[in-house]
DNA sequence: CTGAAAGCGCTTACAG
DNA sequence: CTGAAAGCGCTTACAG
């Protein structure tokens, strides 16, 4: 006894009208050459019965189940709502479901998580990598959003253009002595926005990065930056990779003290939920995650629906052993969207007659 | 023309082993009684040429996805990270996959994303409410994460627990004029939150609840909470419903010169991102998110595989119009799970010797 | 212990 | 313009 689904089907509605399957899936689909007036008929009878057409058998005819895979190896990125919300909005107008796969931070989990996608069936996969993450084998097609500097990247902000903006921003505040905020130098995303902050600065600006991991390394998880050591090293603005350094900076440097942004400006990237709720809210750079979604999943949906144009392997892309048999990146003809600029603080650095910092104004 | 899948099917591997799909089935699945060598033949051979079986004939056959739908009125919850990945993991132990929906923080779409899901033919899903939102008809089981005092909730962190522990914490540590932040009355969570809080103190504590929904009302959205009066009027600790108001309130007294922890302390709820990452770090209660994921899919899954217990439309819910066929609310066993405190500041106030702020300190 | 057969709901050439 | 039929891949009684 096959387990029977609780709504109608097409044979109800075709016995309830009299005609057969066919004709109700061809008007219904509207792709078959069916009379007007029986189409409205149809169309009638299937949404008083409450006809809900089904996926399986959908799914098991043509062989598309109509849901793509999200892949993010860093769910609890702070940027995940943002992402999921704008790809889970473009999939449904596409027409796709979304299914997510978590590797809980863990490189190696990645391709566990890839292979749940595969097994569940999905048409195709929209991957946001960390760090290099090398995306193999998903067997489907495969839109990779990431930095446009990365070989394979299918689409994503155009974070060097972010980082001039900022920069821009900084230099015209009459800031000259900026220290740059990363976590990593092997993050692509870090270094474009950090590449871009310095090819805009005059030649007359001073910068230094700061980068957190090796901090870390020497005193631990959650040890403090050492930025009031860098204000007093007359460094007037913090320009951190990301709304949560930024925000690490901000509070290091308001414990000690110091006055952001009388005294100091911090900016961060993303836009993340608090940067507009904290006291002084943050300048920060905006992804156009709505643009970015709708051209990843745009790509991925031509591949799957008219094997639209695609590059086995990308550019730099190598695979081990075989290639897989339908693995393929995905390409869009916009593969970098400009970020927006958001300000919320607009001091230069304090005049001569503000520089009257003490040092023990600044030793909490 | 039907498309064909890429890979190998049952009767790719029956026809290489001169069996019958039946047998190659049952052997795969375990169910059927098939010799021991055999059953050993046909995984190798499964396995030797990649089989990965079709989700779309299982669920055409036998009636379910093997999908479950999570639903996020508020996908920008900046707790949605920490929610998705526990969901994802515990269902896809359970065997599922999980589709997200989202209704961009709109109550009146959330019925069309659940519609979706309904739609891709999810086998029951778990919902995460936002303010009293009605979970009217799915069509299928739903499990509820909200808070315990909530009718038709399934299982939650315990929120009113959870109060109660800050509340000892920071009465423990002395304070006796707490301010209380929340959002908005309307929340059943900020509610217990907050009861649970005031329910613990001791009499001679004063409280005082701080409405930012209210106060934004008055002075625009993203104004000063005006903490600094606070401190003036005496208050020394702040207790914030979640660790965004949390953060809001530390950015706050540190931009007027309060310094956090020395002079008053601050708290928040739910560990997000930022709490250990700001500094001063932040005491928090962190939910067992992996114990309730657990629990509501166990609880989910037990009712969709076997007609486990279940309710009708929750106590206290009720059907518009007529109640939908298959919606029923799931329940479990254990239906709150406990919090746990995050000690990151531990001081009281600032004894005699240290209350020596004079307004000017204060007024930025 | 193994196999033949039916059927889940759909779409798509093809015939009329 | 409409319908009969095949078949996507699977599971499950049932017969042997």
């Amino acid at each position: 006894m096959a387990t029977t689904r609780p709504g109608p089907n097409l044979s109800r509605i075709a016995a309830s009208l009299g005609v057969s399957v066919a004709t109700v899936s061809n008007a219904l689909s509207g792709k078959g050459r069916v009379s007007a007036e029986l189409v409205e008929r149809i169309r009638a009878t299937a949404a008083a019965l409450g006809y809900v057409p089904s996926q399986a058998g959908r799914a098991l005819r043509t062989g598309r189940s109509g849901v793509l895979g999200l892949v993010l190896p860093d769910i609890s990125n702070p940027l995940f709502p943002q992402i999921a919300q704008a790809i889970e909005y473009s999939a449904s107008v596409a027409g796709y479901g979304v299914l997510i796969a978590d590797s809980r931070a863990d490189v190696g989990m990645q391709t566990e998580a890839i292979n749940r996608l595969v097994e569940r069936g999905v048409d195709g996969m929209v991957i946001v990598p960390r760090r290099g993450t090398r995306i193999s084998d998903a067997g489907c097609p495969v839109a990779v959003i990431d930095t446009p500097s990365t070989p394979g990247n299918t689409v994503s902000a155009d974070h060097w253009q972010g980082g001039r903006e900022i920069a821009l921003h900084l230099g015209s505040l009459g800031h000259e002595k900026i220290l740059l905020i990363g976590v990593s130098p092997s993050s692509n995303v870090q270094n474009d926005r950090i590449g871009g902050i310095k090819s805009a600065l005059g030649a007359k600006v001073k910068t230094e990065i700061l980068w957190i991991e090796k901090i870390e390394e020497r005193d631990g998880p959650g040890c403090l930056l050492g930025l009031a050591d860098k204000v007093r090293q007359g460094f007037t603005a913090f320009a951190a990779v990301s709304d949560l350094h930024a925000l690490r900076a901000l509070t290091e440097l308001q414990k000690a003290g110091i006055n952001v942004p009388d005294t100091v400006s911090v900016t961060g990237f993303d836009d993340l939920i608090w940067s507009s709720v904290v006291t002084p809210a943050l300048t920060t750079m905006r992804m156009d995650m709505a643009a970015i979604a709708d051209i990843a999943i745009t790509a991925l949906v031509d591949v799957i629906e008219n094997g639209g144009p695609i590059e086995r392997g990308g550019p730099g892309e190598t695979f081990a052993d075989e290639p897989p048999p339908g693995s393929r990146l995905v390409t869009a003809e916009k593969s970098r969207v400009p970020m927006q600029l958001i300000v919320r603080q607009s001091s230069g650095p304090p005049g001569p007659a503000k520089t009257n910092l003490s040092d023990g104004e600044l030793s909490t």
